[in-house]
DNA sequence: TTTTTTAAAAATATCTACATTTTTGGTTTT
DNA sequence: AAAACCAAAAATGTAGATATTTTTAAAAAA
């Protein structure tokens, strides 16, 4: 009666579960959803089950063909560029707005957050490093865009985010799990933060522009690896 | 056996009905959509008519609240005004990017449909005017944008597109109705294109935005009007 | 009298089970 | 080998059962 959220309903759980099962790779880029399969796993019917997929549809992370169902989105080189290009054209825009419309608080938020980041240690398993460290990476990131003060563009953001998750863990991976790309990563944002606090938005703009482009080579690389041991 | 398009479930036609039915407002903002209502409507079962609505909710044309059904999303002068910021911006960039980056086809598709708009008459009835002039004035902000090169960003675009849609219409009659009006859109037009050929992006970018940002005072003053007269 | 509470009834949203239609993949026929 | 056919599998859609919310109106309290 209490700490129930907003929805909560069947649809939703089948939503937010096969979602994370997409992200997280239990389905893998152009495997098949059979609804059989769907169903017994969520514990749903169909027409449940068909609403979640066309909300995943809708958030481009799986694919319809009328009459013949459902596939995980295919993931490919080409979309990789082609998301991160748009991804940082985006970014880059609503990081020169923040640097000029942000008040007192954004610099708050953003000195905040970057604190915080800072701070997170090897502290039990790897896997819980991980997760700590890529939530409070987000956490900076929407710190500074929330300065551009456009509801509508921070959502913008939020379907790009959705979109190149899949292709940004595999960046993750490679990035917290090495102590150079790490430290690399640390000094990057510092240096951003010295340039967005001291309000020179264009090169605000052009820093953010390249902080977002920079992870393409390696998950490129890291795609091509595992597509070269898929034929194997 | 021949012309059909690719998806023409049931779902599918209820979708577009029910959206035409929202940008044209025979469903008014804040609107109940009743389950019984929208089934007879659409002659189609509530499976369905939740998939067709659901997909209308994630392009924020319609909210859900669980348990409590659908309703039409509500428009104000704060959303108008938030939603034309962040486009103008959008496009604003996408422009930049065109000129910079747009060929001679680019260059070619510009200039062709220029042309075209430029050639709407007043032909049989009013309101058909009105529906060429919209199809082909976006068809030429859709040439400008499409020498970004990035589809992503072109699918941004047009979600933008999708939302101001209700917007939008209302500014059009006020435009397409008014000789004056008109031809200083014409004008602008002109002005735009020459820009864009004589590859200035950052004119371009900021002519771009001004020509976005222009109808809002004009919405505002109408959506005005229509909230006083609602009240009487 | 007016306001608040409460409980039943009505309306509505959500979900499941089953029926129908379409696709798929193998088998037979030409 | 190519085309036609057929049965199994899968997707789509309907109808009705179940659960939730909203309305209604009577009873209790102010």
């Amino acid at each position: 009666m209490a700490t129930n959220d907003e929805k909560n309903n069947l649809v939703n759980l089948a939503y937010v579960a096969l979602k994370r099962d997409i992200t997280e790779g239990v389905y893998r880029p152009g495997d098949k959803l059979l609804m059989r399969g769907l169903k017994e796993r969520y514990e749903i019917g169909s027409g449940p089950m068909r609403e979640a997929l066309s909300r995943l549809v809708s958030e481009h992370l799986v694919t319809a063909i009328s009459q013949r169902g459902f596939r995980v989105a295919s993931m490919s080189i080409e979309e990789l560029t082609d998301l991160y290009f748009a991804r940082a054209h985006l970014e880059a825009m609503i990081t020169e707005l923040a640097v000029k419309l942000g008040d007192e608080s954004w610099e708050a938020g953003v000195i905040a957050s970057t604190h915080t980041l800072s701070k997170v240690a090897q502290l039990t398993s790897a896997e819980d490093m991980l997760g700590l460290w890529d939530a409070r990476h987000k956490a900076f990131h929407l710190a500074i865009a929330q300065g551009c003060g456009s509801a509508k563009l921070l959502e913008l953001r939020l379907t790009m985010l959705d979109q190149v998750e899949r292709y940004r863990q595999l960046w993750l991976r490679h990035t917290v799990f090495s102590a150079d790309a790490l430290e690399a990563k640390r000094e990057e944002h510092r240096q951003l933060v010295e340039v967005l606090l001291s309000r020179d938005h264009v090169k605000a703009r052009d820093m953010m522009f390249e902080h977002m482009t920079g992870p393409v080579s390696i998950i490129s690389e890291i795609i091509e690896a595992r597509d070269l041991a898929c034929q194997a």
